[in-house]
DNA sequence: CTATCTGCAAACCCTTTGCAGACCA
DNA sequence: TGGTCTGCAAAGGGTTTGCAGATAG
């Protein structure tokens, strides 16, 4: 796949939800296409402050309120997840991905995704056996990498 | 066990947890006292503010910043735990109790505690198959009650 | 057209900190 | 007594909000 063809694809998706939104009735400003471009793009798990800096280079006009007003939105909509580790700003992925949780490497804030299907379970065992169900989980390692 | 033995328990408590901090150089001022005091006395899960009005009923002049002081200091000890809820401000417990995780009521607040060793391993394992060794980790479902 | 959205600045909430005085060891 | 600890008030940092003007549908 040539990079013109992923450009293609990011945006297509871009444009999909931005369509998807729209059904639902969520007015798409420029604001609000910048960082859904912005959220298309991003394979990492940016903060707010990153996401509206890299907002401003597609739409300088936008600010970081809105920026967090919209985060608010997709997160409704469920289109972003919001994660908040330990000791720092929240971070934003977009919702697309299958479910997982996530590593910390705690000298350098890195974050990996994994996910465990026997973790999963043994959760709602878990909460069932204590008369509760799961509504959502929270799984965070902090790790550091191995020497060797 | 009658009422008296486990407020004598309490207070023994208290006061070897004081004199193992005096061992370590930690200065026990009226202030401190109370709140160590209140943290033995605690069953569940407090946040500063909470403790800040439970320590006041002992010492009436402890002040919130004092409070945060203290906690730090025996977050640093190994004395308390700080829990970072979603949405929340941070909650303590002592950190005399065996390692376990949390169950949320997200309608009540209320907080449960749980210990699973297979989920422990399994964690282990996943962080060693990407390189990684947990230091330490969080684990919370957000429940609700079952109907029933 | 008009309900919704925006930027700006100020407010919020929890938590931390600088300071001058208090107090533990 | 000396170094630590305290209360107070103010600042911090991430996030939210009130407002008057802009704009999507």
């Amino acid at each position: 796949m040539t990079t013109r063809d992923s450009e293609g694809l990011i945006e297509d998706r871009a444009r999909e939800l931005e369509d998807a939104l729209r059904a639902k009735g969520v007015r798409i400003t420029r604001q609000r296409a910048a960082l859904i471009e912005v959220l298309s793009r991003a394979e990492d798990h940016p903060d707010a402050t990153e996401l509206h800096r890299r907002a401003q280079d597609i739409d300088a006009s936008v600010s970081l309120s809105t920026v967090y007003r919209t985060l608010s939105v997709l997160e409704q909509q469920n289109v972003v997840h919001r994660h908040a580790f330990e000791g720092a700003p929240a971070r934003f992925e977009p919702a697309d991905a299958p479910h997982h949780d996530h590593i910390i490497d705690i000298e350098t804030g890195d974050v990996l995704e994994f996910h465990n299907e026997r973790i999963e379970k043994l959760q709602a065992e878990i909460a069932a056996e204590l008369g509760y169900e799961v509504v959502r989980h929270r799984l965070e390692l902090y790790c550091r990498k191995r020497k060797g």
